[in-house]
DNA sequence: TAGTTCACTTGCGAATTGCAAGCAGTCTTC
DNA sequence: GAAGACTGCTTGCAATTCGCAAGTGAACTA
């Protein structure tokens, strides 16, 4: 009997489909880290200002890669290392992430440049082209920095 | 002393503050409704195909209110309803709604109709622009239907 | 070869979720 | 105008998930 319990959606909304995959706390922080700040490794992705904890974060690139939005592979210099990057499927959440960026900095307080959010709104399309050229070149270009900055 | 204990926030980068307003599974899907199927009542939320469960609506519906992304008020016809309503803050989330649609169309299998997608994409502004309007009319256009549609 | 780094696991208490019931107000019907 | 139905919640409780701390093994480094 071919039954399939496949983890079966809740329902096929498009809006639905896209937050059984990313619609958590931390999905999106874990891409925000590939795509924006060109993080690549497990260390750099704990070492963001969110704190998040070792298993969340190895069980969400588990899922990410599942789902088709990141690979992983070895470092090839340092064996020790797990490389991390964004698919096409994953670099193609740019959008995603611009708007909320220009949302929260419209309504909430962040921490922000305003110069930047000014030229992400003006210049969207470039703002997005950069984004991707700098994901087929395997940048490491930092578009939103963490830390002490922003 | 005045210390501040507030429940603060993980960092300030705009990407956070948007996850630590809407990041879950359902917060979006109640946005959704309120926007693209014109939903008003707490009934109407629950009818939704994804299943939500009543405790977990009140205290999304709690917490949307609080971030100031919808309104409440009594239905003036049914004193037994709630009706509820996007500000302009919550109306500001289109654009994000639109891109998940579009991520989804473009890799998932979902239930959108795919005419409608290529409408949304090759007219995004003249979409968001309708959106908009119907939510200051009032009106209850349905852009994105539910059950036994999409 | 001893120590360190890196990428995870594991354990466990706490918080969140999901399901079923219950419960006030507010209509509606007779 | 009393009985029932409807609407928008709240409450209890089991199950899942989260977050923190500690541990593990493979790969590098001194």
């Amino acid at each position: 009997m071919p039954v399939k319990k496949k983890p079966q959606r809740r329902s096929s909304c498009p809006v639905n489909v896209s937050l059984e995959i990313f619609g958590d706390r931390w999905s999106l922080l874990i891409i925000r880290d590939l795509m924006l700040r060109s993080y690549r490794t497990y260390k750099e992705f704990l070492s963001s200002d969110e704190g998040i904890a070792t298993n969340i974060l190895a069980e969400r690139l588990q899922r990410l890669e599942a789902a088709g939005i990141l690979t992983t592979s070895r470092d090839a210099d340092d064996g020790r290392k797990v490389v991390y990057r964004l698919t096409e499927k994953g670099i193609d959440l740019a959008p995603i992430l611009v708007e909320l960026v220009l949302w929260s900095a419209r309504h909430e307080e962040t921490g922000a440049p305003p110069a930047a959010i000014r030229k992400m709104r003006a210049k969207r399309k470039q703002f997005l082209a950069e984004i991707r050229n700098n994901w087929e070149e395997g940048g490491t270009a930092v578009f939103i920095p963490g830390s002490r900055s922003a």
